[in-house]
DNA sequence: ACTGCCATCTAGAACGTTCTAGAAGAGGGC
DNA sequence: GCCCTCTTCTAGAACGTTCTAGATGGCAGT
């Protein structure tokens, strides 16, 4: 039995068992380890280490029951986007330092969004950030009235007023792909969407009035897509078999726009050569050295913070600005754009 | 200010708003919100409907820390890992029906192991499921001596005898991979490593005899590799520069298979037809109609309920058989694998 | 000697739930 | 009438923490 830690009896020691082997009181613990005001050097030193002595780890449920503030934010995210699971990935970042902690709660085949909120609500979270919500509006306006509700990427129109929005300002995002390509001599530039997706109708938006500004109009040519590989793979197909060829596309994301990629490679259409590629997102997908995928950043470690700040901002009280947040997206250029060939 | 709920006048409802609005004691409400025996049906309905109205919602905080059952498995995971978000999908299915929550702590850059487990001691788990946990095996062994700790897809030898292992027979797995492609003609078969990640000795070991098996000893070829993308593709960027090149590869996971796969094309080395590719998990990455990868399945289902089932005997106190858990693997054969070319 | 003040410490209530023990009332059998 | 039993309900303690209000004692100023 290795290092057997000197509990008590069974269970779970407690301030009161910390208090007894120091010889102080329960209150007086509590004092020593929130490490707030009122407790000598002296004392302080001593009742730490009866804790540490016999392993004492502080209740968080205890610890919120009777504070009602549970300095806890309810993160409800999809298991298998990467854009949420890197965005979650800032969220701890920006939420730990500021003192709150994060309870996450994923959605998954099996499991809806509802549950998943019901779950972080039973939790006694504070204030839920939802990435990517798809339930109805009313519904999370209905949630607001509850508690501060931040969703993340999915835009609300018309806004229900207690529901914060942060997202990237996706159409945007859009013009910036459609004038890089265009800057390097494209006019032929479909765009791959993302149906019913959060974010997808903007970047349809974006990309189209960018086409408009440009001359472009008849080029205007958008693919029913989605957000996986194999919504990109498939449009990719059909765009293959397309004569003549649109020399640019723009997928809806970099799921989408790998999946379109790899069904160049098998085509044998090469890239940049004879048709660039442009994802969205910039997951950690996009800067694999393989993908190398020029694409529309959505810097995220800003929507986390900004997510994260505008919930806690909400339980201090603070009268924030009404009106969604919107980040700037930025274009990163990687290998998968080029002048278009010249025949 | 849409359909508020009537809470009494600003906090959350608790049970003894329930009880005054449907005239009963506290206890009987809790009765009935647990659904446990001891109240009339009319009461029942009278209760549940006051519930309902006024938007009461249990608080899971102050119900754990009366009844010392949390009934909370804590799961530590990878919020990069494929393979982890595919188990932790499972874990929910086969927990929820099990009567028992799931509480997530990912481990990320900015959040190590340690703190992401201190986290779920704190939120008093009563049990932990680490995916792939890279911690000392002691630190695992102490873990174990204040709750049951599982380790899934990590080996530990030699065993702490409190720790429960659920893993896939890794070995088997490889050897299952090197037979299907020796039935195909293959002798040159190499194999790209996962260096010192969970499960990637006894891949290795597994290639390994089953080459000899084969007769194939002078053909054994490893490289180091690892289990991402990029590793991959580093891998096979050398391997395209071998001659005479292996005419198949096994590599240590599906990510690090992607990254081969790209690479080739890149070169213009088709697969299958100059090479074939095997990878390892069976994550929903390899299943991807552009992907259609030949890879070992791993039973994440069963890994997942076998690592909860094993957790909630040993909180049953059942007396669960010492050693590991080890699920047989096997492969799915898709698009990457077919006889070599003859020359 | 009295007062006041500061630093240090403590008792006991509170948080929202579950659990134990038992009360109230209705019937049934003698 | 008495004793059971069964169902339905309730009072009050308990869980581990934090918070409020105050106790204690030392020191300084008058």
């Amino acid at each position: 039995m290795p290092t057997t830690p000197a509990v008590p009896d069974g269970k779970r020691p407690t301030l009161a068992h910390v208090a007894a082997r120091a010889g102080v009181s329960v209150a007086l613990v509590s004092i020593v380890m929130r490490g707030a005001y009122g407790a000598s050097a002296t004392t302080r030193e001593r009742v730490l280490k009866a804790a540490e002595e016999i392993g004492y780890r502080p209740d968080t449920r205890a610890r919120v029951l009777r504070s009602n503030r549970s300095r806890l934010l309810g993160v409800q995210f999809g298991l298998r986007h990467p854009f949420h699971t890197d965005l979650v990935e800032g969220i701890y970042a920006a939420a730990e330092p500021a003192g709150y902690q994060v309870a996450l709660s994923a959605v998954a085949p099996t499991r809806g969004e509802r549950q998943a909120v019901e779950a972080l609500l039973a939790d006694r979270c504070e204030a839920l950030v939802l990435l990517g919500p798809e339930v109805p509006a009313a519904r999370l306006a209905h949630l607001a009235t509850q508690v501060p509700v931040v969703s993340v990427a999915r835009r609300l129109r018309p806004a229900p007023p207690a529901v914060d929005v942060v997202r990237t300002a996706d159409d945007e995002g859009a013009r910036q792909a459609v004038d890089h390509l265009v800057a390097l001599g494209h006019r032929a530039i479909a765009h791959i969407d993302g149906g019913r997706a959060p974010g997808a109708a903007d970047r349809r938006r974006g990309y189209r009035t960018a086409m408009h500004r440009h001359g472009l109009a008849d080029h205007v040519h958008v693919l029913p897509g989605g957000l996986t590989e194999d919504d990109g793979a498939r449009a990719a197909r059909s765009l293959v078999a397309e004569n003549p060829r649109p020399s640019a596309v723009l997928a809806f994301n970099d799921r989408c726009a790998t999946g379109v990629l790899d069904t160049f490679l098998r085509a044998g259409v090469t890239v940049p050569g004879e048709i660039s590629v442009v994802g969205f997102d910039d997951t950690s997908l996009s800067r694999l050295a393989h993908i190398d995928l020029t694409t529309v950043a959505q810097d995220i470690p800003r929507l986390a913070e900004l997510a994260v700040g505008r919930a806690i901002a909400r339980l201090d009280g603070e009268a924030v600005p009404e009106g969604e947040q919107v980040v700037p997206p930025h274009l990163v250029v990687r290998g998968t754009t080029a002048p278009p060939a010249t025949d």
